[in-house]
DNA sequence: TTGAAAGCGTTACCAA
DNA sequence: TTGGTAACGCTTTCAA
């Protein structure tokens, strides 16, 4: 039992190398890389031979060697902004799992605002990363974007850009927009407001001309449109206080739904409001706590396995590389009605 | 202006290579890797020439050949298994970036719970990732951790294990089981309760210990003691509903936030309690959500950014290296009092 | 199917 | 301070 050379305690240093493994057992080196790479030209026994003895030395093949050799890394990086909204953690859970089952790994570049992006963003380059998805791409600028994705392969989720070089995974926001319009005007309310998270970006902007846009189809009026100024619980407190002090409206659709969690307790503890008796909200996104028995949020489902399925997909496929055309995936939502949504009562 | 050959549209492949620019600027190729390596012997004048010619073919080094001839990859690898709890996306935020800060890469592993854990974490060490953070190691057993963690750099956060191996940075939870203890009591409290997360955890059992045999020192009866089975919101409401059945219980302590708010829902919803009228709740970690006016979470607040800045000074200076004896970093943390904790009242 | 050898793009050592 | 030149550990032709 003399494994004072190999095995070894803590103190270790060098793992072993494929050559050593291959001299070990008196086969090529080639052999060994064979071994490791499935559908290689192996004789199947050879194989197992040598797979038998890297189990034992406890050999690994290094990744990083392979990664300068094959130029591929099996590495996307994923650029996200803010995780404070619960939607991002939820989503990048789910992404880097479904990642992992296809043999890719998650590199995460934590982006804060502010001081130097490209700097930031450097990484993303040196590293060679073979795909960059971002994710919230709301502090990125255009040119940011375009930098940091030029020359490999791209997805933007929750994100739609215009251009039509980058390929995206979106949820419908304008049926999304529309459906909450719709639910609104069923259930009888006549005077509606919209609350925005960041104004500018695009998940926004849909969300909100769809539902204005509708809002005035269905001869309701639009008592009001107010701008969080980001998508968070405390802008959305502050929207809706805003909203109750300008009075008169049945029903509020928030651009998110942590703005919405925001604004219900708003209404609640502090305007006096009760919801939906008063005022009716609606979000978007349905995250976990959107179905909390205590805010119980009406809102619209964004497909989210699907679109994480369909983003690893564009990954793989190559789909989303340079050379080919940005694809554009636009997946269906679901209006999920629970209790911040009720009938309108004259009042 | 042709720059039809480096800079490229979207098809471009090949990034150029120090040895190209080097010949294109002709100085060796060892100088330009020189410009690049900050405190490298070069002249002032030829780092900025070669600079500037970079910038110029838009050279950046290229990372994996870097890691491969340094052995060493500047990537940490962070193990994560819950992104549900708030608690843990904004460590994990805030850890990549302050990792960021000093040129570390975090590569994020994202375990699922029951399929093959080695095989999830083998990547771990075939990436040969500088250093290891575990996050929550709710999830591994002691063997996984030790394999996972063998033979390089470690650090775990919220969680100390006893063998003496590994380097642990954590919030001093007995003191927060003891704080929330001495509150109760101060509030004139007698019999309390306390709901477990995963009640194998060491977070768990410190604060768990740490409050029920400071209960009894002060004389308290632990009227109750139920196991949520998990760290989520779901678990919380659960447990308080078996607080509220089982009856006559002045105040509970929560291991953690998010069971509390399950818990605080239950109560008021479910249960028809007030909170703290009727019973008082305390929560653990202090999550962005304890500080929302609905919830105002009586709460021990976790160090987080001293957390982070100890565990990345650890991984900086080399003193979790396997080499090194295991340090534990116990931080203080501090007991915030909102409003679901008041003062007993006789009923 | 197997082995030998030429890269992959850096860094680091050694002379100059 | 500079340039030449071995590594670094793997993948991938090319012959055998």
């Amino acid at each position: 039992m003399s494994d004072s050379e190999h095995a070894g305690g803590k103190g270790r240093r060098k793992p072993i190398t494929a050559r050593e493994l291959a001299r070990l057992i008196g086969v090529s080196q080639s052999a060994v890389s064979r071994a490791f790479t499935p559908g290689a030209s192996i004789a199947a026994e050879l194989r197992e031979k040598i797979l038998r003895h890297a189990a034992e030395v406890d050999y690994h093949p290094n990744a990083i060697a392979s990664m300068l050799s094959r130029s591929r890394s099996n590495i996307v990086g994923i650029v996200v902004s803010d995780m404070q909204n619960p939607f991002y953690p939820a989503l990048i859970e789910k992404l880097s799992r479904a990642l992992q089952q296809v043999g890719l790994q998650s590199l995460l570049f934590n982006i804060a605002k502010g001081s130097n992006l490209e700097h930031q963003l450097s990484a993303v380059r040196r590293y060679n990363v073979d795909a960059v998805i971002v994710i919230s791409a709301t502090i990125l600028s255009g040119a940011t974007l375009r930098w940091v994705t030029e020359g490999r392969a791209a997805v933007l989720i929750n994100r739609v850009v215009d251009g039509g070089e980058l390929s995206c995974v979106a949820c419908d926001n304008i049926a999304g927009g529309r459906a909450i319009a719709d639910h609104f005007h069923q259930l009888g309310h006549r005077r509606v407001a919209y609350v925005a998270g960041l104004a500018h970006t695009s998940t926004n902007l849909e969300r909100q001309n769809a539902f204005i846009t509708r809002v005035a189809e269905l001869g309701m009026t639009l008592g009001g449109h107010f701008d969080g100024g980001e998508y968070s619980y405390a802008a959305g407190r502050r929207a809706a206080l805003e909203v109750a002090a300008k009075g008169n409206i049945d029903a509020v659709f928030f651009a998110n739904d942590i703005l919405a969690a925001g604004g219900i307790d708003a209404f609640r503890d502090e305007a006096g409001l009760r919801v939906p008796e008063d005022i009716s909200v609606a979000g978007f996104d349905d995250i976990a706590m959107a179905g909390w028995p205590r805010y119980s949020i009406t809102t619209f489902r964004q497909p989210l396995d699907e679109m994480v399925q369909v983003t690893v997909g564009m990954i793989e496929d190559g789909s989303c590389e340079p050379g080919q055309s940005a694809t554009i995936r636009r997946l269906s939502g679901e209006l999920i009605v629970r209790k911040t949504t009720g009938p309108f009562v004259s009042r």
